[in-house]
DNA sequence: CATTTATGGTTGATGTGTTAACTAAGTTGC
DNA sequence: GCAACTTAGTTAACACATCAACCATAAATG
């Protein structure tokens, strides 16, 4: 081994970051162990996370505008638009003009979109299943209690 | 409302969603609530949250090769070889050959980099202290050990 | 009404996330 | 010693995040 590298005889236990950088990251990698499963679930039909969520969320509200569906979703507008784009052209949600008000276009899932949930909508169950046993519905509970709160500290 | 169009008469009261979907997008509000005043404090000097990771990281670590940085940070190594190339224009961590191992890159911070972390450290100490105070040191305990368990499922 | 102000949405520029393909330098097994 | 891994890091390509500037339509205000 390296005798004379190892960086060894550094002692750095210093903990001054601990507080401020570790929920940040705590929270980073947390999402992203919940998520992998899914997201490899979902890259067998080429359909990223959050084109998942955004054809989720138009399913669920029915024919909505976009900013609805920019806040659902937690993405951004500008990100939106390209993604509906996108979705608009692999032909699994549609966009129409709101006669009510002609500022905003409704966006409608297709045939094909609902038929695309309705392919991982079981996985995806099982998925969900198999984290609630492992983790523990009540704990689960109390996790999500204590994001809600701490998301609410913004206000 | 739509009358004609709308989907409609498609049966979607399946509920699937909301445990699926709740938690991911919980944990990515709720670390967007953590992370804003630290983005806006951070951005008085044109830092972006993930070079004040690195510079931190770096800070902490002494020299240090990339691969180690990566780990700490949860910035994947093609990110960070673009990022350490801004800090390092920047001048404010430089990066050196490794004697003992020709692969890799030394990191090490600079005087300069200290000092930004020195200008932000009082800041950043005030933020994470109001959120402890505000969320409840107990609480914030208990949620870091639920998160870290979470992420120990990927196992 | 006419002007302002707010809302829904798009576009451009820049930075990061992510995968895959690649080079260079170590390590292992034979 | 040499071929077959493995590890450290880079590059390219594409998707998404973010900010700022912008257009069109609505709502509010005078």
């Amino acid at each position: 081994m390296g005798i004379l590298k190892n960086s060894g005889n550094r002692s750095v236990p210093l903990k001054l970051g601990k507080a401020s950088q570790s929920l940040p990251i705590a929270l980073l990698r947390a999402r992203e162990a919940v998520m992998e499963p899914y997201r490899s679930m979902l890259q067998a039909s080429n359909i990223s996370e959050q084109k998942w969520r955004v054809l989720r969320v138009v399913q669920e509200m029915g024919p909505v505008g976009q900013a609805r569906i920019s806040e659902a979703t937690c993405i951004m507008m500008p990100s939106l638009t390209r993604i509906l784009k996108a979705l608009e052209q692999d032909e699994l949600l549609t966009r129409s003009n709101d006669l009510a008000d002609r500022r905003t276009t409704l966006v409608t899932i297709t045939d094909a979109g609902n038929a695309l949930i309705d392919e991982h909508s079981q996985a995806s169950a099982e998925i969900t299943k198999r984290l609630t046993d492992q983790f523990g519905e009540d704990r689960l509970e109390a996790l999500l209690d204590l994001l809600e709160d701490l998301r609410k500290l913004k206000d």
